[in-house]
DNA sequence: GTCTATAGGACGATAGAC
DNA sequence: GTCTATCGTCCTATAGAC
C-alpha cells in the first residue's frame, strides 16, 4: 500500500513490492498468483460467515430474504475490515486493470450465494438470479454506507431491498 | 478461433495468432490491447442501440421497465451474432483469464444502463440498482434462450422479469 | 507533403517451469 | 532460487493513400 500511494499501482513493480517486503520476487509470487491479488486477499472468515447465514436460514424465506440476511450478517465483518478496505478502494480505482478483478470477485461472491440457495433446493437459475439481485442491493447499501457508516449496514440494506421492491413492484413510473 | 480449438486459449501465443492472419506480432497488438480482448470484439451497433432504447422509452416507464424495453431491443442484433458467440463462449468458459475479461464487459455494459438511466433524471444509486437488477434478468433469460432459441428473448425476458418481481414482491417463500 | 498502417528491433515486467 | 517464455510497450523506419 506505501508502494501503490507513492506512485500508484500501475508503476510499481511486483520486484518493488517483494524488496519492500523483505522477501524475493519468487516468494511474492508463492504468496500471491499474480500482482492483483495482493489487493484482494479478504477476511477468511467472510466466504464461511455467508454460506453458514444461507445454510441456517430459517425454511420460509424466499430466496431474496435469504440474501438479505446473509449479507446483513457480515455487517461485523466489514465494519472491522473497514480500516483497510477504504484505501484500497481508492487504489483500485485508479487502475483499470483492478477494476476487472474486482468485479470478477465480486461475480465469485455471486456464485458463491447461488450455490448456498441451490442447496436449500432452489432452482439453479432462479438462485443465480436471486444471487445476482441480491449483490445489486448489497452494492446499494455498501455505497451508502461507505459515504456514511452511522447508521449501520442492516438499515442500509432494507433500504436498497426496498427499492427494490418498488423497482419491480410497480407497473407505472 | 481455429487456434484457440486446435489447443486452446493458453496454449495459443500472441506470435501465433498473428502467424496465422498474416501480420507481425506488434501489429496484433495494433488492433487489440491486449490478447483477450480478441474475443470479445463486440458488435458496434449495439450500445447505441441500447442508449437509443433507453433514451427513446416512453416517460411513463419505471426504470426497470425501461430496462426490460431497451434489452429487448436488441434481440435481433443477438441473433444475428449467434453464430460468431456460441464458440466463444466455449473457449471462454474454459480459461479463468477470460471469464474475467467478461465480466468485467458485464459491468461495462451495467454502467452503460446506468447512464442511460441517469441521463432520464434517475437517481444515481437508483440508476445502478435498476441496472445491474436488469442485467440479472437479462442473465436469466439469455441464458434460457441459448439452449432454446424457439420461443424468442422477448418472451424469456417477460418470464425473467416475471420471476424478478415474484423474488422481490412475495414476503414469504 | 501529410497522414496512417505495418514492420522491426529492443526491452521491462509478469509469471511459469524446473 | 534460477532460468526462461510470453505479454505488451517504446521508438524508429518504411510503404502506401489521399
Amino acid at each position: 500500500m506505501e508502494l501503490f500511494r507513492e506512485q500508484g499501482y500501475e508503476r510499481t513493480t511486483a520486484s518493488e513490492i517483494a524488496a519492500r517486503a523483505e522477501v524475493t520476487e519468487r516468494t511474492f509470487f508463492r504468496y500471491f498468483p499474480d500482482k492483483r491479488e495482493v489487493l484482494f486477499e479478504e477476511d477468511p472468515r467472510l466466504q464461511p460467515a455467508l454460506e453458514a447465514a444461507i445454510a441456517e436460514a430459517p425454511e420460509a424465506l424466499s430466496p431474496l430474504e435469504v440474501m438479505r440476511l446473509a449479507l446483513g450478517s457480515i455487517e461485523k465483518l466489514l465494519e472491522e475490515n473497514r480500516p483497510f478496505t477504504e484505501p484500497r478502494l481508492a487504489v483500485i480505482a485508479a487502475s483499470p486493470a483492478l477494476w476487472e478483478r474486482a468485479e470478477a470477485k465480486s461475480a465469485s461472491l455471486v456464485q458463491l450465494l447461488a450455490k448456498g440457495l441451490r442447496q436449500r433446493g432452489v432452482d439453479e437459475r432462479l438462485a443465480l438470479l436471486a444471487a445476482r439481485t441480491g449483490i445489486a442491493a448489497f452494492g446499494h447499501a455498501a455505497q451508502s454506507w461507505f459515504e456514511d457508516p452511522s447508521p449501520g449496514l442492516e438499515v442500509r440494506l432494507d433500504q436498497a431491498f426496498c427499492a427494490l421492491r418498488e423497482l419491480a413492484g410497480r407497473k407505472k413510473g
